[in-house]
DNA sequence: GCGGTCATGTAAACAGTTACATGATTGT
DNA sequence: ACAATCATGTAACTGTTTACATGACCGC
C-alpha cells in the first residue's frame, strides 16, 4: 500500500487538500514513481485520518479540507522509508514487448525494435531539453526539487530503453531463433 | 490488459498448459516484464479460448489442457506489438522513496540514499555474474534467449538505480531544502 | 448569467493477490 | 505408504480505473 506513503510524503512537504494532492501526484509522481486519481485519494485521506496518520488542520475558503501529517504519520513515513523494499511485481509493457519480439518474423523484429529504440531516443532528447530549461530557470547553487529529479530519472530511463532495445535487436540479428 | 498478450507470446513460442505457463511467467517475465499467479492465468486462458485467440490443442497425461495460439491469436499478438505503447501508470517504489527523501533530515538522507545505492550495486554485480555464467554455458554464436535478455536488462536497470540514487544524494547535499 | 476551475464525493467494473480446495501421478 | 510435484480450479479481498454526480467560487 504505497499510495498512503506517497500522500504522507507530499503532506510532509506541506499541508494541502485532496484536490491539490491529486494534481501533485499527477504532476510530480505519475511519470515514474506512482499514480492515482482523486477517486482513490479522497477515501485514502479519510482512512489515514481514521488511522491517526493525517488530520484536517484547516478548512479552505470553499469548504475544502486541508490535511496535514501527524507525528504518528511522520514516524510511519520514516519507518517505511527505511523498511526493506517490498519487491512489488514488476510490470513494464515496453520490456514485455521486447521479450516477445521472437514471436515475430525477422523483418518485423527489425522494424519494431528500431521503432521502439527511436521512440525512446526521442523521449530522452526531449527530457534533456527539459533539464536544460530547468537548469537555466534556477540560479546555480539553488535547489530545484522534484521536477529536476524526475527529468533526470526519465532521461536515464529512456536512454536505457533505447540502448537495451538496440542491444536486443543485435542479439536477434546474430541468432534469429532465440530460445 | 497485457497479461493476455504475455500469455499469447509464450504460447506462440510453444503450446503448453496453464501450469507450465505459470512457471514460465514466474521464471522469465516476473523479474522486469510482467507477473501473474496461476489463479489469474487459468481463468484468462478460458477467456482467451472463448474469444478465439487460443484453443486446447491437446490433453496431457494427467488431464491437463495444452493450449495453443490460433491464427486470430497470432494476429492479435502482432497487432498489439505494433500498437502505440499505452503509457500505463508507472509504479516504482524505489523511485517513490528517492522522491520522498527530502521529507527526512540530512543525516537520514545520507544514510538511506547510500543504503539504496549500495543495494542496487549489489544486485547489479550479482546480475553481471549471472550473465557471465550464461555466456559461459552457451557456445558462442548460439542464441541464449529470454534469460540473457532479462539479466542484461536487470544489470542496466540496477546500475541506473545506483547511479541515480548517488546523483540525487549529491543534489540534496549541495542544496538541502529541495522544493 | 456563464464557463472554467476548485473541490469533494460515490458506484460499478476490472485487475491482481492471497487463501482455500482438490485430486492425479511419479519417485522413493 | 508417503512426499513432492503436477495440475486445475474457486472465493474473498484489495487496489485501481472509469464513470457518474454535485455544488461553490471566480472572472468576464
Amino acid at each position: 500500500m504505497s499510495l498512503r506513503h506517497a500522500l504522507l510524503g507530499l503532506l510532509a512537504d506541506s499541508p494541502q487538500n485532496g484536490y491539490d494532492l491529486t494534481r501533485r501526484v499527477e504532476e510530480t509522481l505519475s511519470g515514474y514513481a506512482w499514480s492515482a486519481g482523486h477517486s482513490q485519494i479522497y477515501p485514502e485521506l479519510k482512512r489515514m485520518a481514521a488511522d491517526g496518520l493525517a488530520e484536517v488542520v484547516d478548512e479552505g475558503s470553499r469548504g475544502s479540507k486541508v490535511y496535514g501529517v501527524t507525528d504518528a504519520g511522520r514516524a510511519e513515513l520514516r519507518r517505511w522509508m527505511f523498511s526493506p523494499l517490498s519487491e512489488a511485481p514488476a510490470r513494464n509493457e515496453f520490456v514485455l514487448r521486447l521479450f516477445m519480439l521472437s514471436s515475430l518474423d525477422l523483418p518485423d523484429v527489425r522494424v519494431l525494435a528500431e521503432q521502439m529504440a527511436d521512440a525512446s531516443d526521442r523521449e530522452a532528447v526531449e527530457l534533456a531539453d527539459t533539464i536544460k530549461m530547468i537548469e537555466d530557470s534556477v540560479p546555480p547553487d539553488q535547489p530545484h526539487g522534484y521536477a529536476r529529479f524526475a527529468a533526470e530519472f526519465g532521461r536515464r530511463w529512456f536512454e536505457l530503453q533505447r540502448d537495451w532495445a538496440r542491444w536486443v535487436l543485435e542479439q536477434l540479428e546474430q541468432a534469429p531463433r532465440a530460445d
